[in-house]
DNA sequence: CATAATTCTGTTGATATCAACCTATTTAGT
DNA sequence: ACTAAATAGGTTGATATCAACAGAATTATG
């Protein structure tokens, strides 16, 4: 019904698979090596981005990670059975949330940040463009 | 226990957020798109994957796609119970199963072609470089 | 040809993702 | 102040993702 080379033009064209592959292959590669600190990719973006010096709300976080809400609310659940963030309410406004690293929280992402700097470098490094900058532009773009 | 510099550079470099940002922005988008035909973004590359000649292993499709086995063994299901596709042993390798359209999933798969030629033109006009090629060059050399 | 290693896939359990629908709180309009 | 609209999150149900383990078939080796 549809003509194969239809499908080779898709297949290599479509951007939307090249950053779901690209996806894939870095979260299972950063997940590996985070592993030694029992970290998943999404979760040592999710700490980082709480270690801010006022707690964020859960839409602000959300946002920040072009995360759909509710899957945040998923990702906190292992992040504090683990003791490794807060959930407090806001006394401002009691609707919100303000997500809070806890001490240990603080301690596993500082044993992290190594991890992610030796693997990060070797990342870029695949790059054939050898313009890091521009792609991370591409992708805000798309975000 | 970490500087808040730090985090701020993690956030603007890390290669791994930038694209999990992007593949979550576009999946919902693209799924938004192919709601009228009733296919997510990963069910309309998986399908395309499918569309050619002879028939490919699960090995060979999840390769090409980056993801894991087990990913697709679980994701093929709907879209067996949907009638959209039929999952047969091979004769040739009895540990094998090849994946075949049925018509139905052709018929799916052109209603939604035109949708996604829409939806990718406008997503190129997106990027900032103009030079969706070398995008896709990076991407490739990530997965 | 027997058996050991390899290959292809399935199952289970945990987390991730989002739409649709829901409640509680705050804010805006009158 | 009262009510309507907007905002912040939560719950449920479906699919997506992968590691760890396991089974069945094939291939390689001696």
């Amino acid at each position: 019904m549809i003509p194969f080379e239809t499908t080779l033009h898709v297949r290599d064209a479509c951007l939307c698979l090249h950053v779901q592959r690209a996806a894939r292959a870095l979260a299972r590669r950063f997940d590996e090596a985070l592993r030694p600190v029992g970290l998943t990719n999404g979760q040592f973006s999710l700490l980082m981005s709480l270690n801010r010096p006022a707690p964020p709300s859960m839409g602000a976080v959300a946002s920040l990670l072009a995360m759909d809400r509710t899957t945040l609310t998923a990702a906190l659940k292992p992040l504090e059975r683990r003791g490794l963030i807060e959930i407090l309410v806001d006394p401002e406004d009691k609707r919100s949330r303000l997500l809070k690293l806890t001490p240990a929280g603080s301690a596993t992402l500082a044993k992290a940040v190594p991890i992610w700097k030796r693997e990060h470098m070797s990342v870029e490094a695949l790059l054939p463009s050898l313009d890091p900058d521009r792609l991370r532009q591409d992708l805000q773009a798309l975000s």
